[in-house]
DNA sequence: ATGTTTTGCACAAACGTTTGTGCAAATGAT
DNA sequence: ATCATTTGCACAAACGTTTGTGCAAAACAT
């Protein structure tokens, strides 16, 4: 294998006896700007070509002071709702001439914060996150550089940083509602982490649908307080417990759901007969599973597309979004987990 | 909100009055290398951190020609089975330093091309890809600019290129031999894409495993030739419609066994008793199904575990690495999905 | 006091780009 | 033939690092 040596400006440079400049202007299309004769205009991409050239993107970045990068922090890459998210914005920002570098935070504001200096020490032009928790003076520091933010799914309202999540009040209120109307009265909520947003508008929904019916609200119902498929298998099996238990379940995510799957079905509890179950974030399976599970689903895809979108527009055109959040509709979409009682 | 400027070494060089060289030796912990006294040290030290010091990576990756960049390129991080390894990837590298670029692949050549292009132009330090075919001319370039290189799951014999992948060729004749051994003789197999190793490897476990029981091969039976659910589903659709129709479906991936699953119940038949399937890769919710459905498991996170330790290894010392490929064993988890005849 | 060694740092080049400016040569006008 | 304009390109600086080398001043030795 004959050793390779990268090809810099430089070498085509002295192969067709220009100066760099010159050769970087035809390079970037700017012969007429430069005013650079045609001749050499195609002796320079000639020689480009037979060299292989390929521009050093660092050098590049470093004197434009532009990376064409992105960065993508999420909480766990591995979690369905957001490899979904991850794969329409990689698409999006490589359709646009972006990369998109991966970060995990794994719900750990401290590793979300190493993640965000990370990005940034990479020069991103933009970042993509969606926040562990509410302490956020690291991303506020970011957006002093003057990096455009936008958050997807988890946000906090009111701070000029723009976001996509999905209209997480009305899902749960209609789930609950759903619920009621199937005469349940003791419903469980099994949360993820507290302090977010989605979780804390889900509650809210939850309530509020409550209330709208006339149902007391049992404190000791709303349980949980992370995203994992722990979290809702251990919350499953106390409720189950209590004295009053509940007749049905809100599972407030993917995870949590399918851990309270696992701790019924250990438990020997049917659903629908035993409890009734839904779930946020709809998968495929769901529509499986015996029996199929209603579950309220969000629009992954275009809460990727729609986020990207905004980054990269904020990025191109310097000026912050308009409106600051975006609400995507869910679906609940009803399947056989709810018993009529 | 006051304007942020960005500090850079020059900066901290002018505050404390001293050469940007010394900066970036103290910064840089080489005070002994160079006899830097313990009290400029300390005033650097101190400079740095109240501005906020950050350093440009853009800039040191130039100097360094080193980026602590890896990049990953799969065919779809939607899919579980790569969202679970990019998730394994990403922590490892950052444990030791790297950061990941994301590139989708979208199973086209073309794509693969141009995400190894856009890749080797950033610099990366090694790059762990799936490759989408045995087109592979450009990924022998990388390696010509000497960036190590690791694949994952599918691969390339005997060029030199280090991959991780599963012991295709067990797990699946394991699977076989135990639907074989459940009284199976009529076995369909539905394939994703044809030409990539673990499906060869695959078809191979499945052939020898009805040879050893002389069982007459039906290439009627060997179906299928891409990785989607669509495939799935439509071969499953054409299988049920022959005249011989099989009494088992072996799907090689989990969103081809899925798109099965959806034919399967479209058409309703019902798994075991209408037709018995065993799929590749395993899935916890495919324990949640009524009836579970038996799987052969891969090690996802070891896969990604292993490939970026590899990487880094080779990245890190020049060597290249001594035995090729790496074959994780599969673990066949027998569930309901196939009935005794 | 003189010579030698050590200490402590600064200078400058380099990595590969992009771009403002300057300056000959060629072209045009009269 | 002379002057003004246009054409076509080169020079050099800059982006923020790292690092080989050089050179005073300080410390030491005699």
């Amino acid at each position: 294998m004959k050793e390779y040596n990268l090809k810099t400006i430089k070498h085509i440079a002295e192969k067709v006896q220009l100066s760099v400049s010159t050769v970087s202007r035809v390079l970037n299309g700017k012969t007429k700007k430069y005013r650079i004769s045609d001749k050499t205009s195609e002796l320079v991409l000639k020689a480009a070509k037979e060299l292989n050239y390929s521009p050093n993107l660092l050098a590049r970045g470093l004197r434009l002071s532009k990376t064409f990068t992105l960065g993508y922090i999420t909480p766990d890459i591995a979690n369905p709702f957001f490899s979904r998210i991850a794969d329409n914005v990689e698409k999006y920002a490589r359709q646009k001439g972006y990369s998109v570098v991966l970060c995990g935070s794994e719900e750990d504001t401290n590793v979300e914060k190493s993640s965000v200096k990370i990005l940034a020490d990479r020069q991103i032009d933009g970042l993509i996150i969606s926040p562990v928790s509410q302490e956020i003076q690291h991303i506020l520091d970011l957006r002093k550089r003057k990096i455009p933010i936008v958050m997807i799914d988890r946000y906090f309202p009111d701070m000029g940083i723009p976001f996509v999540t999905s209209e997480n009040y009305k899902g749960a209120f209609e789930s609950v509602k759903y619920l009621i109307e199937s005469g349940h009265k003791r419903i469980a909520c099994i949360q993820g982490l507290k302090n977010t947003l989605p979780i804390m508008e889900r509650v809210r929904g939850y309530k509020t649908a409550l209330k709208e019916h006339n149902i007391e609200i049992d404190e000791t119902l709303i349980v949980g307080d992370n995203f994992s498929e722990q979290n809702g298998y251990i919350e499953t099996k106390l409720l189950m417990k209590k004295a009053n238990s509940p007749t049905a379940i809100f599972g407030l995510s993917n995870l949590i759901s399918f851990g309270a799957m696992r701790a019924l079905k250990e438990e020997g509890l049917s659903i629908p007969n035993n409890i009734s179950l839904i779930t946020f974030d709809d998968l495929p399976y769901l529509d499986f599973l015996s029996p199929s599970i209603t579950a309220v689903e969000q629009q992954g895809n275009e809460i990727g597309n729609i986020a990207t979108k905004i980054l990269i527009d904020q990025i191109e055109t310097g000026r912050s979004y308009e409106s600051e959040g975006i609400f995507l509709p869910t679906k609940l979409t009803i399947r056989n987990s709810v018993k009529k009682i």
